[in-house]
DNA sequence: ATTGAAATTGAAAGTCGTTTTCATTTAGCC
DNA sequence: GGCTAAATGAAAACGACTTTCAATTTCAAT
């Protein structure tokens, strides 16, 4: 990792590595706040400016990417070489990803007909999970009863 | 409009009917400073926060719906019949529309498929229009002479 | 190992779009 | 006209994000 950084001009600090590992450990979709309480229980010295900053070179090399759905909050993925979209449960928040290589394939070709080159592509679903679909239907069940 | 609005329970100020209006004659697309903007043009008396209180309301009536591509800007774009994505210039910083309808109904089966209940959908491209594209094109041709 | 330039850090302050508060005014039903 | 809930405008609050700055640390070149 160390090498990695240093062929682009960034320096290896102990918080930094730590930074680093810990994105890599937690899930997709982390809050800099997240990431900020995962590497603050192990070193309470750390400051949220640097997460802020760490994530944002993470992204900058490549490794990551922001993820925005709206709610005022700018998440975090980690890059991965498929291309996926996400699918946001209005209810319970959570964060379902599916795979998107078929879309993009389709979106890619429409926006090259129409003269755009398209660089990145943000694929986003919101509606009810599974189990909270069943909650609310169980719900409206309940009421016309 | 009046009528619309009072079986809804809200009622019809000449602030409203101004930015309803404003509303509705700008393109899509339109943040809160712009119809500010607009609005004030016509009478400068109105409040930002009531520019932003009916921009709500046009939302919760359903006659718009927010836009977020992750600048930091919320956009509102008026509910058409038809879904659409946006293709965002990473240079110019236009919004182009495009039909979103095949690639939502594939979505819309995918979802189905997971047991996930789609509500809305949410596409974006970001990349180049043609315009920027060609001047980046003939920039880097420069470069290689 | 030592040094020095450049990068990094942590705390604090700043930024900026969004949202709320509150006193006052207004719309629309009696 | 009088009443009650809704709406308004100004200002303040909010909150995530970003920058500043002085102090510290890394690491390539001695």
């Amino acid at each position: 990792m160390k090498e990695f950084l240093r062929t682009k001009g960034f320096k290896l600090t102990p918080q930094r590595e730590l930074i680093f590992r810990a994105f890599f450990e937690l899930g997709e979709h982390i809050t800099v706040d997240e990431l900020y309480e995962k590497v603050r229980a192990r070193d309470r010295s750390i400051g949220y400016s640097t997460v802020w900053r760490n994530l944002k070179l993470i992204c900058r090399v490549g490794l990551a990417e922001e993820v925005n759905i709206g709610d005022g909050v700018t998440r975090y993925d980690r890059v991965t070489k498929k291309p996926h979209g996400h699918m946001y449960c209005q209810d319970c928040k959570k964060f379902i990803e599916f795979d998107a290589e078929k879309v993009v394939g389709i979106l890619a070709q429409m926006a090259h007909e129409s003269g755009f080159k398209a660089e990145d592509f943000r694929l986003e679903i919101q509606g009810y999970c599974e189990d909270c679909r069943k909650r609310r239907d169980a719900a409206v069940e309940e009421q016309t009863h």
